[in-house]
DNA sequence: TAGATAGTGAACAATTTGTTTGAAAACATA
DNA sequence: TATGTTTTCAAACAAATTGTTCACTATCTA
């Protein structure tokens, strides 16, 4: 990419990073975001037509880096289904902890919409390639399953970065297995 | 009340409502909300500061009837404490169903928010005056149990709304204590 | 009926938004 | 290094929104 884009757009995220660190989502405006960024406003309108589409596009790339798909190549011989899905999910619970200020700020304001919105698509995705191969739901609805076990990861990780993420990764993945593993062998 | 301030209060609150249903939340202007009521600029001024707090006001109004504790007075013998919650929570279904195009309305956009921030203010009372007395958590973080809780049903209740209510409120109050249950009894 | 309360209409400055210009700067490459 | 392309810039613009003030009129209450 042409190191002026480039830089543009790192200049725009950095500014929102931290505006959203003292200001909730809504609150913020683009003309803040130009005066942080110290950005012309008819650039800012060449790479993003909202602050909506800015806040997709930063989730956008945090997810990317977070369900890589680099685990998958290694070969696993007695690992189950849930086992994998287990290893991806501390691999999220790490991502989060490490951006975790660039997260609250997001989180705390209308802006979590967004983000779990985006997050949301990735989790069902695993939801269907992992547990469903696994477990049968019985006396339940799919899609009210699918949904419940989606949010409630969501939902305790929201918990978690609101206590500035005070456990580990590995102890969030089993708190959240302890969570849905009951529901599913009931 | 002011026969005048109750019918201002009431073509704003209308409204609103009605705006909801074609634009999203964060969409919505109090211009708009002027034009639709019919209600002068300074006028609306006088009852609220801002769009936050016309729908902090509507969310309050239906929780009031939501939560009314009505049910309380009854004598229940046999009855346990989760028992008593079931019946609160149908209860709470029945409400929401009512109240439905509203409510969609509100949860699908960054409305979103306040909603589920009053409502989970009430039902953390509930979780700890009903569950909470019946079961104790062992392995678990009690806030991490209670925020569990709460989150499954707000999160249950939005899919149920988001499927235009197709499910009865006792399915409905089935269906969240399958998910719970396991859980508190693992 | 009289005094208090609430709504009206109009005006206001300040902000924000989204778009359009032409010129200057940074870039890629031949 | 020269050339043409891409990107940024500064400035200006209309339109919309916000929040406040004012003098007035209408409606309530006692």
């Amino acid at each position: 990419m042409d190191r002026r884009k480039a830089k543009t757009i790192k200049a725009i995220r950095r500014a929102f990073s931290q505006l959203l660190q003292t200001k909730k989502y809504s609150e913020i405006t683009i003309q803040d975001v130009l005066d942080k960024a110290d950005i012309c406003r008819s650039t800012f309108y060449e790479h993003y037509k909202t602050k909506e589409e800015l806040l997709h596009s930063i989730c956008k790339e945090i997810f990317s880096h977070v369900f890589c798909h680099e685990l998958e190549p290694e070969t696993h011989h007695d690992f189950s289904h849930t086992n994998d899905y287990r290893h991806v999910i501390t691999h999220m619970f790490y991502h989060f902890a490490e951006d975790k200020d660039e997260i609250r700020g997001i989180l705390n304001s209308e802006g979590k919409e967004i983000f779990i919105q985006d997050l949301k698509e990735h989790l069902n995705e695993l939801v269907y390639d992992y547990i469903f191969k696994e477990y049968e739901c019985k006396k339940m609805d799919e899609s009210l399953l699918a949904n419940h076990l989606i949010t409630t990861l969501t939902e305790l990780t929201l918990w978690w970065v609101n206590r500035n993420c005070d456990k580990t990764p590995e102890e969030m993945a089993d708190n959240y297995f302890n969570l849905i593993i009951p529901v599913l062998t009931a």
